[in-house]
DNA sequence: ACAAAAGTGTTCCTGTTACACCCATGT
DNA sequence: ACATGGGTGTAACAGGAACACTTTTGT
């Protein structure tokens, strides 16, 4: 659980997120579930705690990560949590750890400890928002992608359907896009151009 | 558990933002300026501690507060430096402390240490940002004031000024606004209708 | 009477929404 | 040939921006 004993203090938690289908998140812990967490090492950052969080819970790395707000510690003895939110594209995750999967953030309610819930709600709120003015639909997705995977990103964390037509000319004229010059073939259909993410700014911490 | 180890592991920082023509900040120390700070007690919570911060720094309580971010303690020895910002107008802040007194966020480079700046920068974003969508800026006024007070927050957050008509047309949309029966009459001119803020939703967190 | 801030509508423009059909492929 | 998802333009609408003059007071 724990390994430093010098009075945990600090302690880092991350909720991670991937889209398989539905947007998704990673619990840890066999029956009352929980969410990757650390107390923090001396000396150790803040985002290093985080990552460390989610690498002993998950073996995962290098995954996007953004601070998400600060809670008192409550039980547990530390005097706070600070949440950190983790997006990934589902490929990248191969869980393959005994009580560690993924859960619909809808039941959260019956899936986690208090605590960990309201990390989870307020990461989905943050999200959707964020939609909207930040690039971060992209880190759901593969270095390429069609338009239709991103659409599905947006309507899944927006919770809203929206215009095929609508929704390609925003994304063009939003300047996040680069089209490149393949194709994928996927089924019996028109192939679909692939696009990847102006590499200029990697979406800004806020 | 909790032996007479101090380790002051968490701190709680405030950036106090008022206008006085300007938006001002808040900054306590002689030479080398700091924004009021403290480390958190046993068992106190992250916004108990910020308000304690204030009221030890100045005597000044019962301000409008919201957490802003959370920084790496660097030096020092905290952990993490938790940040909050408060706003309040200025007239309920009679500043009488000696070296206890207002700067310009401009001039944060010459007068604040390295790990203080930032918070004052970043809130200053955030206060910009978040002027479009939350009802921050009747923070800075006094229970009633007049349309002209309110135009005049918005245009020194906003840095830029604003349209009249325009402005008052939206602020009347925005369902925020009660208008009294008063008026002020202040100087040679027509006196200025007085409002004040809907007492329901005190600006949610977020 | 005049100076000084309060108050008030309309037009234009821009960006968002709604909407239906052809295209390229695999079977 | 047909089923499947990929791809495209236009017209209506709404929200934001630009803009100038009258009102009420104090001196």
């Amino acid at each position: 659980m724990n390994d430093t004993n010098v009075t945990p203090a600090v302690h880092t938690a991350v909720a991670l997120f991937t889209i398989r289908e539905r947007l998704q998140f990673l619990r840890v812990g066999a029956e009352q579930g929980r969410l990757p967490m650390v107390a923090l090492r001396q000396g150790e950052g803040l985002e290093a705690g985080a990552r460390r969080a989610l690498e002993t819970a998950t073996g995962i790395e290098d995954v996007f990560l953004e601070q998400l707000y600060t809670f008192d510690g409550g039980r547990a003895g530390a005097q706070a949590i600070v949440a950190y939110y983790a997006l990934a594209p589902c490929e990248r995750l191969p869980i393959r750890r005994p009580g560690v999967g993924w859960a619909d953030p809808a039941q959260v309610a019956t899936l986690l400890a208090v605590d960990h819930q309201i990390i989870v709600q307020r990461a989905c709120e943050r999200l959707a928002g964020k939609l909207e003015y930040a690039p971060i639909a992209y880190q759901f997705l593969a270095e390429r992608f069609t338009l239709s995977e991103l659409q599905s990103v947006y309507e899944i964390i927006g919770r809203q359907t929206l215009d095929k037509r609508n929704f390609r000319r925003r994304m063009h004229a939003s300047a996040h896009l680069v089209e490149t010059r393949d194709v994928r073939r996927n089924g019996c259909h028109r192939p679909a151009r692939l696009y990847r993410l102006r590499d200029t700014e990697p979406a800004t911490a806020g």
